[in-house]
DNA sequence: TAAATCACG
DNA sequence: ACGTACGTGATTTAT
C-alpha cells in the first residue's frame, strides 16, 4: 500500500507565509486553508496514495493576548490569523473522508516518525513536510515530499535515500548526529559551539556518529581548535541528539488500512468552502452531488407554439390555483428567451415561440400569482420594454442575499445554494434538451424554492423582509427603468472637447519631457518616481509598497521645488479627463444617443447603489476643467433636467440616530451647519466666524461621519495635530449625543457582530474581533459610519420609489435618470419642470419622518452643467 | 491580476 | 508601536 502522512502543522505554515493574505469578505482568512489544499491536492495526483493520515501538533494554537506580547521560547507564537484557519482545515479534511491524527504529548512529526516505521516492507510511506528534519526518517520504503515554490507556483521535489546521501554524504539517520554538532538555531537545538555544517557533515561521514567521535576524541584526524571545541560541547551534542531524534512511539494506530479513505461528505464540504468563498477549489474537487439528479425531477420542455396555446393556458391555470409561481428566466440582449418553472417538483421550461410573449403577458401581468425569482431588475427592464404591467414579484434571490449579508460578493443561485447546504441538480448532458444554454436556468431554477425558504427564514429572523419587500424589489424597478432611459449626452461635444485636450496633453508631455531631459511615460509612476526622486532629485515623500509615491498629494508638496511638478499634475487631471471620461464615455453612447448605465443593485456594504459600464456617479464636477464636461449631459429636445439634491443628509441622519439635541436644533432652524459647528468648537458668536473656520469645521462635520482620527484630520485641514485633536474634542463635547453614539454604537456592534440602518438593512463587522490593531479600527469607523451611510441610502431609495410613482401617475412623460447618492435627475418637458420640481421636492423631503427635517434644493437647467450653478 | 492613481458622494 | 476618514469604478502600467 502507498501512505501519504502529511505534517499539517508544517504545511499549514508553509502555506500561511508562502500565500499573501487572503480573506473572504466577511473577513474570515483562508490563505492557508487555500495554500495547503493546493500543496495537498498536488500530492494526492503525484502519489495515488491509498491511504492517507494527516497529522496535527495537539498543542494548542494559542491566541495572543494583548497585554502579554511576549512569545515562547524559541518559536513564535502563531499569529491567530493562522490558528483560526486549523479548525475549519481539520472539518474540511474530514468531511473529505480523510483521517486527522493528533495524539496528546506529540507533535505532528512524532506521528510521522510513527507511521514511517509502521509502513511494512512491501508498503511505501511518503511524508509530506516542509520540515527537513524529517529527512532523518527516509529510509528504503520512505520518501519526503518536500514543497517549495518556483515562480510562485508550488511544486514538490521527492528526497529519498539517494538524494541526502548525494546532498550531505551521510545516511539518513545520520543526519540527526550532524545536526547534533552543528546545532539549529531554529529549534532551540544548541549543538557544539563552533562546529559548522562543514565541519559537523564530515566528521560524521567519517565516524558515522557522535558516540563513535567522543568514544576516539582524542585520535580523530582534526585540528586542535576543533577537537577542543567538540570536548567543551560534548554535553550539548547528546542532549541535542536527544533533541533532535524523532520519536517513533505515539500512541497511534498503526495499521495502514485504517488511514484509507472515508466516504465524503460532500454537502458539508460544499458548505465549508463555499463559505470560505473556495469556489476554484471547489470546481478542482469535483464533488460528484449525491442524488438529485436532473433525471429524477420529471422535467418537461413547452414550447409556446400556437398549436399549444391550450397547453400554457392550463399550465397557467395551475400557477394561480397554487397563487405562487416559483421560477427564473434566460435572458439573453435584454429580451427573455426561456424560464424554468420550478412547480411541484418538476421543472417546466418554456422556450420561445409564436405564443411566448403571449404567455408571458397572461403570467408576469396575473396579480394573484405571487412571483418568486431572482435577477427582477431584468425581468421589469424585459416588462419596461413590452409595456407590460408586471404585478406581484414577492422575492428576489440575489437582492435577499444582499440584504441577508452585503459582505459577500456573488449571489448568484448556485452559490448561495452552496451557502445552505441545497444540493445543486447533477446535469446530464445526455439529455437532450440540456443544452448549455440552459445548465445555468435549470440549476437556478431546481434550488429556487429551497433557497426561497431558506432565505425567508433568515430575513424574518432578521426583521429584514420589509426592506426586501417594500424597498429592494421596487426599487429593482425603478433602476430597471432608469437604465433603459439613459442620459442624453452630445457626442459631438465630447469628441470636441477630447480634442481640445489632446493637443494640450501633447504640448505638457514635450514641457515635462524637456525638464526630465529624456523622453520617458508620464503615466508610469515608476518612470515618473524615477526623474522626479533619482534624475531631478526632488524631496522624497511617501513611499509605496513597489517605489516613490508620485500621488498628486506628494506633488503638491514639490510644486514649489521644479516647474516640473505643475505640468506633471496638469498633465495628469488632463489626461484623466481624456481618456476615462472623452475616450470612455464616447465608447458606451447608445445607438439613440444617450448613455445606458448599469445600477448594481447587490455591490456595496452599506446600501448604496454603484453604477458602472459607465460610472455615472463620478463625473467630473469639483475642478473647474472637469465641470465642463457636464454641459455634455443634456435633456432632450423640448426637455430639461430637474435634479435634486438632498442638503447635508447625512448629517441630518446622524442627527436623528444619535438623538443630539444640539444638532437637531440647528438644523430644524435652517442654520447653516458649518458654522454653527465653528462656534461650537471655537466657542465663538455666529457672525465672529470667519471663512476659514467655518471651513476647518466642516471638515470635522466630514470627519466625523467616517470615524475621524486626529491624524487624518490635521492632515485634511492643513493644522498641527494636537489642534486637530482639540476641535475634535471640542465638537464632541458640545455634540453630546454625537459622542454617546460613537461610544455605544461600537459596544453594540461588538455585542451583536453587525451595524445596522433605521431600515434594519444589516453589516456584518468580523474585523472588530481581530486581533490586529489597524483592522480592529477599521472596524470600529465602519461601525460608525455604516448606519449614517447606509441609512441616507436607504432614505433616498424610498424617494426614489415614490418620485417614480409619482411621475408615472401624474407626469408619465417625465423620467427618472440618474442617482448619485444623494442627488437625483429628472428629464422632463420644459412645461413640466415646475411641477416634477415641486414633486420631487415632495417627496425627497418626505420620504422618511425623521426628529430632523430633510431638506432637498432644486435646479432645473438644460445640461447638467446648468443645474450646478 | 495587482497596484497606483484619481474621479465622485 | 502601529498607520491613519467612509463608500465606490475606470484607466493605466507593471508583474
Amino acid at each position: 500500500m502507498k501512505l501519504l502522512v502529511i505534517d499539517g502543522n508544517s504545511i499549514i505554515n508553509r502555506a500561511f507565509y508562502a500565500i499573501k493574505p487572503l480573506a473572504t469578505k466577511g473577513g474570515k482568512f483562508t490563505n492557508a486553508i487555500v495554500g495547503f489544499m493546493n500543496i495537498f491536492l498536488g500530492a494526492l495526483s503525484s502519489i495515488e496514495p491509498d491511504a492517507v493520515a494527516i497529522a496535527f501538533d495537539v498543542r494548542q494554537p494559542t491566541f495572543r493576548h494583548e497585554m502579554f506580547p511576549e512569545y515562547k521560547a524559541g518559536r513564535k507564537q502563531m499569529p491567530p490569523e493562522l490558528a483560526e484557519q486549523f479548525p475549519t482545515l481539520k472539518e474540511i479534511l474530514t468531511a473529505l473522508g480523510y483521517c486527522i491524527v493528533e495524539c496528546p504529548g506529540f507533535e505532528a512529526d512524532d506521528i510521522l516518525g510513527t507511521l514511517s516505521i509502521a509502513a511494512k516492507q512491501n508498503d511505501t510511506c511518503y511524508l509530506l513536510t516542509g520540515d527537513r528534519d524529517s529527512f532523518q526518517l527516509i529510509s528504503e520504503n520512505t520518501f519526503v515530499l518536500y514543497p517549495s515554490t518556483k515562480n510562485g507556483k508550488s511544486v514538490s521535489t521527492l528526497v529519498d535515500k539517494q538524494k541526502i546521501f548525494e546532498d550531505y554524504k551521510v545516511e539518513p539517520l545520520e543526519l540527526i548526529d550532524v545536526k547534533a554538532l552543528m546545532g539549529d538555531s531554529s529549534d532551540n537545538i544548541p549543538g557544539v559551539a563552533g562546529i559548522g555544517e562543514k565541519t559537523a557533515v564530515s566528521l560524521i561521514s567519517q565516524y558515522k556518529n557522535i558516540d563513535t567521535i567522543y568514544e576516539n576524541i582524542d585520535e580523530l584526524k582534526v585540528s586542535a581548535g576543533v577537537r577542543e571545541k567538540l570536548k567543551n560541547g560534548r554535553d550539548n551534542a547528546f542532549l541535542s541528539r536527544k533533541l533532535g531524534l524523532i520519536n517513533r512511539e505515539a500512541p497511534i494506530n498503526r495499521d495502514i488500512s485504517g488511514y484509507q479513505r472515508k466516504t465524503p461528505d460532500t454537502a458539508k464540504v460544499q458548505k465549508l468552502l463555499s463559505e470560505l468563498e473556495m469556489f476554484k477549489m471547489l470546481e478542482k474537487l469535483d464533488l460528484q452531488a449525491g442524488t438529485v439528479t436532473i433525471n429524477n425531477i420529471a422535467a418537461a420542455v413547452i414550447e409556446c407554439n400556437v398549436s399549444e396555446v391550450g397547453d400554457y393556458h392550463a399550465f397557467l391555470k395551475n400557477l394561480s390555483a397554487e397563487k405562487a409561481a416559483y421560477f427564473c428566466v434566460s435572458v439573453y440582449e435584454n429580451d427573455i428567451d426561456a424560464l424554468c418553472f420550478a412547480y411541484k417538483n418538476e421543472l417546466i421550461i418554456l422556450q420561445r415561440g409564436n405564443t411566448f410573449d403571449a404567455f408571458l403577458k397572461e403570467f408576469f401581468e396575473n396579480d394573484e400569482i405571487e412571483k418568486y425569482t431572482d435577477n427582477s431588475k431584468a425581468i421589469f427592464a424585459y416588462c419596461e420594454n413590452k409595456s407590460l404591467n408586471i404585478s406581484n414579484i414577492v422575492f428576489d434571490i440575489s437582492l435577499a442575499g444582499y440584504i441577508i449579508n452585503p459582505n459577500s460578493s456573488d449571489y448568484s443561485s448556485a452559490t448561495q445554494a452552496l451557502t445552505y447546504a441545497i444540493q445543486l441538480p447533477n446535469l446530464n448532458f445526455s439529455d437532450p434538451f440540456l443544452d448549455m444554454q440552459y445548465r445555468k436556468l435549470i440549476t437556478d431554477s431546481s434550488v429556487l424554492p429551497a433557497l426561497t425558504q431558506a432565505l425567508l427564514e433568515e430575513l424574518t429572523k432578521n426583521n429584514q423582509l420589509s426592506l426586501l419587500q417594500n424597498i429592494e424589489i421596487p426599487l429593482a424597478k425603478v433602476l430597471a427603468d432608469m437604465e433603459n432611459c439613459g442620459f442624453s449626452v452630445d457626442k459631438e461635444g465630447i469628441k470636441l472637447f477630447g480634442e481640445t485636450l489632446e493637443k494640450k496633453i501633447k504640448d505638457l508631455e514635450k514641457n515635462i519631457h524637456e525638464y526630465a531631459g529624456v523622453e520617458f511615460n508620464i503615466n508610469s509612476p515608476k518612470q515618473l518616481g524615477e526623474i522626479l526622486f533619482e534624475t531631478l532629485n526632488l524631496k522624497k515623500g511617501k513611499k509605496t509598497k513597489t517605489g516613490y509615491s508620485t500621488n498628486a498629494e506628494v506633488l503638491e508638496g514639490l510644486a514649489d521645488d521644479h516647474p516640473i511638478v505643475s505640468e506633471i499634475l496638469e498633465y495628469r487631471s488632463l489626461t484623466k479627463l481624456k481618456s476615462t471620461y472623452c475616450d470612455g464615455l464616447l465608447k458606451v453612447i447608445a445607438p439613440d444617443g444617450r448613455i445606458h448605465t448599469t445600477f448594481n443593485q447587490t455591490e456595496t456594504r452599506t446600501g448604496r447603489i454603484s453604477s458602472l459600464e459607465p460610472n455615472l456617479q463620478n463625473i467630473p464636477v469639483r475642478q473647474p476643467l472637469g465641470r465642463e464636461l457636464r454641459r455634455f449631459f443634456l435633456a432632450k429636445d423640448g426637455y430639461v433636467l430637474i435634479d435634486a439634491d438632498y442638503s447635508q443628509i447625512e448629517l441630518r441622519v446622524l442627527a436623528d440616530i444619535a438623538d443630539d439635541k444640539t444638532m437637531m436644533d440647528a438644523f430644524n432652524n435652517n442654520d447653516d451647519i458649518h458654522t454653527i459647528t465653528a462656534s461650537q468648537v471655537f466657542n465663538m458668536p455666529l457672525e465672529m466666524v470667519t471663512p476659514l473656520m467655518r471651513s476647518r469645521a466642516k471638515a470635522v462635520n466630514f470627519g466625523i461621519v467616517y470615524g475621524i482620527g486626529a491624524f487624518s484630520l490635521a492632515k485634511d485641514i492643513g493644522v498641527a495635530r494636537y489642534e486637530a485633536d482639540k476641535y475634535i474634542k471640542d465638537y464632541l463635547a458640545h455634540y453630546s449625543g454625537v459622542n454617546d453614539y460613537m461610544q455605544t454604537i461600537i459596544e453594540k456592534a461588538k455585542e451583536d457582530g453587525f451595524v445596522e440602518t433605521v431600515f434594519h438593512r444589516r453589516r456584518y463587522l468580523p474585523e472588530l474581533a481581530a486581533s490586529n490593531a489597524i483592522q480592529r479600527s477599521f472596524g470600529e469607523r465602519v461601525a460608525r459610519n455604516m448606519p449614517i451611510q447606509g441609512t441616507a441610502a436607504d432614505i433616498i431609495k424610498i424617494a426614489m420609489i415614490n418620485v417614480f410613482n409619482r411621475l408615472e401617475r401624474e407626469i408619465p412623460d417625465a423620467k427618472l435618470i440618474l442617482q448619485v447618492h444623494d442627488e437625483l435627475i429628472v428629464e422632463a418637458r420644459e412645461t413640466d419642470a415646475e411641477r416634477v420640481s415641486i414633486l420631487l421636492k415632495e417627496e425627497m423631503e418626505n420620504a422618511v419622518k425623521l426628529k430632523v427635517k430633510l431638506i432637498a434644493d432644486v435646479h432645473i437647467g438644460k445640461t447638467w452643467f446648468d443645474t450646478k450653478s
